[in-house]
DNA sequence: CTGAAAGCGCTTACAG
DNA sequence: CTGAAAGCGCTTACAG
């Protein structure tokens, strides 16, 4: 910018007072009399004056600033929570006109040295960290620093700082025992790798469901693929070429649910007939699905705002430990789950088999 | 953070130096020793120093920021650029550790002071832009007050700035032409108000290759709805409530089209041989829609980089009329594109309109 | 090659 | 109620 920016000086110099002064008007400081406050006021707003934010910022000790540290994206489906979510730590922010930072890490190699960096430039008050691996260095790290921060999601150990989460675990045992109440038994699992925490948590559902329900666990049926939805296709046709396939599956994501519903459509089946597919996050584009997706779906738009006040709260001196939310999924049906039937993709049991 | 961050002070005290000295010794100044910039390259990272950003951005008079505006959501369905667009900007930006910083608008009403004032607050060096409207005053706004920017997309005039976009006219003219060789006379288009000027460029698109196909130009078959699937679903069912309905329709976004495939669905159509439908974006989601939805695929991924460069650019004091670039949308054949068959949506067409 | 000085634009005790 | 002083943590001419 060029239009050289009005300074305090500037603004102090035409009203014909200090600079300290006009500071302390602007900022509502009581030992400055009515009058000048106003007078004070309208001339930085005639005159377009707004604070250099680093002079204030380095002044203040604080960077009103917090970050978000994105995560990388394996497929090329973009995630449509991103967008959601820093809109919802934006209202969070804007409330104490806080900044919000975007901060990407070059490699997940040096992604630690860079969250250093970060937290010890002073450019960040905080920080958000989203999805979580299992004993994820990225927060030992940042209590090591001693810098605030939340989690969207959880670790196995998560009793000490703060997080937002859905309950991964509670969500499957529930799409399961739906599958269940329907007639299934060969109920089968497709996930991602599970350094990720919540690859975990909603595999254990799955089979804390299983054994809930007195239902043997069959290794065959827990297919892990990529995070996509062409993983999702791909573990699929690995369970429908089992000897003995699954009637019902439950997917990681919804975006690994549509792949599953394109193998499934492949072979002539269709899902929420022959095969009940539920899937997980309530996207919105599952709607336009062939079928219209079944799914558990949470509650996204809030996840933002929580995070943010969260923070926020605990940049002003909250003990971490308070601000630990756990929200629910809640199963939406639309049209791919169904009924147990004797189906298509069961005729190449064998009766043996079936007998069982 | 309370683990007090070490400060140049601190490690000058450390070394036996004073801070100028190593202030340069760490930004490379020629005129210091290589040995003893070794010696405080080395201290440095043994004590984890990081400079102040907030002192260092003061000093210098430059923010080493770029702001990113965020559009405001109209529909439920998160926009899938915006993950995109950040990463592309990010990694343009992370080869000169610069930081993105995202801007909410409160409202759309106070949009502008709140540009106005982050421009003066010197917390940008620049900003992006996206989605302008016709004539957007945002971009007059920026001109006024001399601070670099770049806008993703461009208005009706846009011979004075730096833009990214894809070509929305070209893109129809394609997707219109590809229908009309497939036999297609009674076009349908699919829009949303044309405050925003993509929105307009693509239905001049259409309205240029009826044109040029020596097709006329019928009122009734430019529908105008919500920016969403549901907008797209209920213009759809007002083409289809015409006495003589098209036979193949444009969208002016894939989430739109899929508000379309529903609409066809519901009659008991099937797009791609009763209807054929072309959309705009070439999203992923796309391929699992019912069926796969043709659309007009856009190179996305390039686009934050781009911006990102060009905006560096123009900071670095580069013209900005010379930033100015269009991309092609190509066609994405999948399956709802398909020949004109005199099929059931003609069925209730009289025979004298059909002579026409 | 290194040190002493000044300044970036704010804020905040401290006087009067 | 307002002014004079000091400081936030850097950078950058200017001496020597």
């Amino acid at each position: 910018m060029s239009g050289k920016p009005v300074s305090l000086k500037i603004l102090a110099a035409h009203l014909g007072l200090t600079v300290p002064t006009v500071s302390r008007a602007l900022n509502n400081y009581a030992d400055i009399s009515p009058a000048t406050r106003e007078r004070v006021k309208r001339a930085a707003d005639e005159l377009g004056y707004s604070p250099n934010q680093n002079a204030r910022r380095l002044s203040i000790g604080s960077s009103e600033t917090i970050g978000y540290l994105m995560p990388r994206f394996s497929s090329s489906i973009a995630q449509p929570f991103v967008a959601q979510l820093l809109q919802g730590l934006g209202e969070a922010l804007s409330k104490r006109n806080w900044d919000l930072l975007v901060i990407h890490a070059d490699s997940s190699k040096d992604e630690l040295t860079q969250i250093e960096r970060t937290a010890r430039s002073g450019r960040v008050g905080g920080l958000v960290i989203s999805r979580p691996i299992k004993n994820d260095p990225r927060i030992r790290l940042m209590q090591d620093l001693k810098c605030p921060f939340v989690v969207h999601g959880r670790t196995a150990s998560c009793d000490d700082y703060a997080w937002y989460d859905v309950d991964g675990e509670d969500a499957f045992v529930t799409a399961v025992n739906h599958l269940v109440a329907l007639g299934h038994s060969r109920v089968a699992f497709v996930g991602a790798p599970l350094q990720y925490q919540f690859a975990q948590d909603r595999l254990n559902g799955y089979q804390r469901a299983l054994q809930d329900n007195g239902l043997s666990l069959d290794q065959d049926l827990i297919q892990i693929a990529e995070f996509s939805d062409d993983g999702g296709e791909i573990a699929t046709n690995m369970l429908l070429d089992l000897p003995n396939p699954p009637t019902a599956m439950v997917c990681l994501s919804d975006t690994m649910a549509l792949g599953a519903l394109a193998a499934i459509r492949a072979r002539g089946f269709v899902p929420g007939v022959d095969i009940s597919v539920i899937g997980y996050d309530g996207l919105k584009f599952g709607e336009h699905a062939n079928p219209p997706l079944t799914t558990m779906a949470q509650p996204q738009a809030h996840a933002g705002r929580r995070l943010g006040d969260m923070l926020l709260s605990i940049i002003d001196g909250d003990d971490p430990s308070k601000h630990q939310e756990l929200q629910r999924a809640h199963l939406l049906r639309r049209k791919t789950d169904g009924p147990l039937h004797v189906a298509k993709v069961l005729n190449h049991v064998s009766e043996r088999e079936k007998i069982q």
